[in-house]
DNA sequence: ATTAATTTTCAATAAGTTTTGAAAATTCAA
DNA sequence: TTGAATTTTCAAAACTTATTGAAAATTAAT
C-alpha cells in the first residue's frame, strides 16, 4: 500500500471511530491530519487535504484546542498560523480522559448523589428499586472516577508497564 | 425531592448522558426507565411513560436487546410481551464494554496493522512520522484491549475489591 | 493611516439522524 | 380457519447537527 492511500485511509477510519465516541467526524479526521504531519501545517493545508471549508476548519480546530489535542503555532517570519497535535498517544488519551470526566462523568455522579436522598418508604418496591440503581450506578462510578484520575497522573510506563503486567 | 420527579431527572439526564457516548437519547431513556422498574414492563408501558411512538419503542428495545442489556420476558397467561433490564451494573459495564470492542476497537486494531505495513522509505519524514503514528496507536489500543479483556473477565468483586485497591 | 492578508463569525443551507404513524405481518385464542 | 390483539416495518416528516461561504473583524506590514 502506498502512502497517499494509507494516509487517506486512516484519516477517514479515525474519522468515523471519533463519531461513536462523540466526536464529529471532521474534528476527528483533522486530528488524524496533524497526528501524521510531522510539521505545523495551516488553515489552508486542511482545507485542502480534507476538501472542507475554512469556516469549518476554524472552527474544528478551535475545538481541538480547547479539547488540548492540538496548539497553535507561530512559525517566525510566517504570516500565517499553523497547527500542530500532542503526538504522544498516551498524553493523548489522559487528555481525552480528563476532558470527559471532567465534563460528563462528575455532573453525572453529583446528580446521582442528589437522587439517593429522595424520601419515600425504602420498602415501596418502587422507591427501593430506584434506590438501589441509582446507588449502583453512582457506586460503580465512583470508582471509575478514581481509577482515571490515577490513570491520568500515572506517566505511561508506570501504568502500562506495572499495571498492565499486573493483569496477565 | 418526590421519587415522581427523581425519576423523571434520572431518564432525561440517563438519556443526555447516552449522546455523549453514541447511544441515542431514547434508547438510553428506555433503558434508564427499565433499570428503575422493578418487574418487567410492557411496550405500552414505555410509550406512555416516556411519550414516544410504538415504532419507536420497538426499534430502540430491539436494538438494546441487540447490546445484550434488555431482555424480552414473556409473563405465563400475558398476551403482551414485557421487558426488562440487567440490574447489576457491572454486568451491564461490561457488556457495553465487550459489545463496543468487537463493533468499534477490534476492527480498528486490525486496519492499523495493515496500514503500518506501507511500502515507503523510513527515512522520508512523513512515511516515518505515519508509521510511528499509526504503530503508537496500535501498541495502546492493543494493550487497552488486554485490559478490557481481563475487565470484562473478571468478576465484580475480584476487579473492584483487588484491582481498586491497588490504586489506592 | 492604509491596505492586504488572514482569521473569525454566523445566518443560511445541507446533510444526517430520529421519530412518527399507519399499513403489513405475525401471533394466538376461539 | 377467522379475527382481534399485538408487534414489526418503513416511507415521510420532524428534528438535530454540521458545513458553507461571504461579510466582519483582526492583524501586521508598508
Amino acid at each position: 500500500m502506498k502512502l497517499t492511500e494509507a494516509k487517506a485511509q486512516f484519516i477517514s477510519s479515525w474519522g468515523a471511530f471519533g463519531t461513536h465516541w462523540g466526536i464529529n467526524r471532521t474534528m476527528a479526521q483533522i486530528h488524524a491530519l496533524l497526528l501524521i504531519s510531522p510539521d505545523p501545517i495551516t488553515q489552508d493545508d486542511i482545507m485542502e487535504q480534507l476538501n472542507i471549508s475554512r469556516g469549518n476548519v476554524n472552527m474544528n480546530t478551535r475545538d481541538l484546542i480547547g479539547w488540548g489535542l492540538v496548539d497553535r503555532v507561530l512559525i517566525p517570519g510566517e504570516r500565517k498560523e499553523f497547527f500542530t497535535a500532542e503526538k504522544d498517544i498516551w498524553k493523548v488519551a489522559t487528555q481525552i480522559i480528563k476532558e470527559r470526566k471532567k465534563r460528563e462523568l462528575d455532573p453525572m455522579l453529583k446528580l446521582l448523589g442528589q437522587l439517593e436522598k429522595i424520601d419515600g418508604d425504602k420498602k415501596d418496591k418502587d422507591t427501593k428499586q430506584f434506590i438501589d440503581t441509582v446507588a449502583g450506578i453512582r457506586k460503580f462510578g465512583g470508582q471509575a472516577d478514581k481509577m482515571l484520575d490515577v490513570m491520568v497522573k500515572a506517566d505511561e510506563n508506570w501504568f502500562l508497564g506495572n499495571v498492565l503486567k499486573f493483569f496477565k
